[in-house]
DNA sequence: TCATATTTTCAATTATTTTTGAAAATACAG
DNA sequence: CTGTATTTTCAAAAATAATTGAAAATATGA
């Protein structure tokens, strides 16, 4: 794969970003690689064009998969695997975010539900006050919970409409 | 500070939940101990109450000063400094947002857009796709600037309820 | 089936980030 | 101003995370 220095640096800086958004470098730059490249990929091109060991282009390639930022492609009388990724910004934003509250939000929510459950037996006025914290926890995570879930499901330009309408 | 069980195990439940949110696990801690705790604290009793250091006791609590999710108190009578937790769940993640937002949001729109620039110029056919990519980007980045400007100046009840209404 | 191409795994290494703790700087009371 | 309490800084150490590379596992064509 041969970049232009245009695509390299943005391809840098991508990666760089990536790190400010726990993901790690070489995922990121991966990412990028496959956003400003319109044909598939194999994981040798990707080893070569980033100059990365093959262990780590196989773990994160496989990564993006999961998330479904890249796909896997057939490639006519080839034996190796390619991949392709997704353009489409609005997806691309939607499976982070589904990342996210998986990794963020739900094990938060979790946790607070089960203390509550092992701290409600007991009554003294201390306990009463941390029962009291954990409930509004709760409640905002899963008010948070429930409009992430309809952002998740929605599409691109139902949700910026809707929010003009918010702002007006 | 004298933390029951249950505080403690959400101070630390929280500790580690915030390493998955790009927080370290003493920020996270110190924070998690200012959303139970009523009154406001000394870095001594921070130190003692997480076992850690001053030098790390101290870093964290400035970061969550600056952050806006702890505040400073003067306590009469006392030389040293005193802080509280901010407690409005909404307040916390508008501040958490406007965090995330300058330091994943900004600097990516920042790079797409100086890269367009030094881009422009050059009238390859293979430039010319590269830079109808980073438009793609750039617009996408910039309505989701816009949308989180919106949400973070915006007020709880309100913005619950509309949005709520609106996905109906 | 066998030989080989390809992918996956993972222990060891390397890089990055966090934490400590003591020294330096600052703030304050008398 | 002086002595002490308090906060801040930052180099070194410790902890954590990412990366390599080669061996093991798997898939494929003949």
């Amino acid at each position: 794969m041969k970049l232009s220095d245009g695509q390299y640096k943005f391809i840098m800086s991508w990666g760089s970003l990536g790190s400010q958004w726990g993901m790690n470098k070489t995922l990121a730059q991966i990412h990028g690689l496959f956003l400003v490249t319109e044909e598939a990929l194999s994981t040798d091109e990707i080893m070569e064009t980033l100059k990365i060991s093959r262990g780590n282009a196989n773990m994160n390639v496989r990564t993006l998969v999961d998330w479904g930022m890249v796909y896997k492609e057939l490639v006519a009388g080839e034996r190796k695997e390619f991949f392709i990724g997704e353009k489409d910004m609005w997806l691309i934003l939607k499976r982070i975010m589904k990342v996210r509250k998986e990794r963020e939000l739900d094990p938060m929510l979790r946790m607070v539900k089960d203390l509550k459950a092992s701290e409600q037996n007991q009554k003294t006025e201390e306990s009463e006050q941390f029962v009291e914290r954990l409930n509004e926890i709760e409640q905002f995570a899963t008010q948070a919970d429930k409009t992430l879930s309809t952002l998740l499901s929605s599409d691109e330009s139902w949700f910026w409409s809707t929010f003009m309408k918010l702002m007006k």
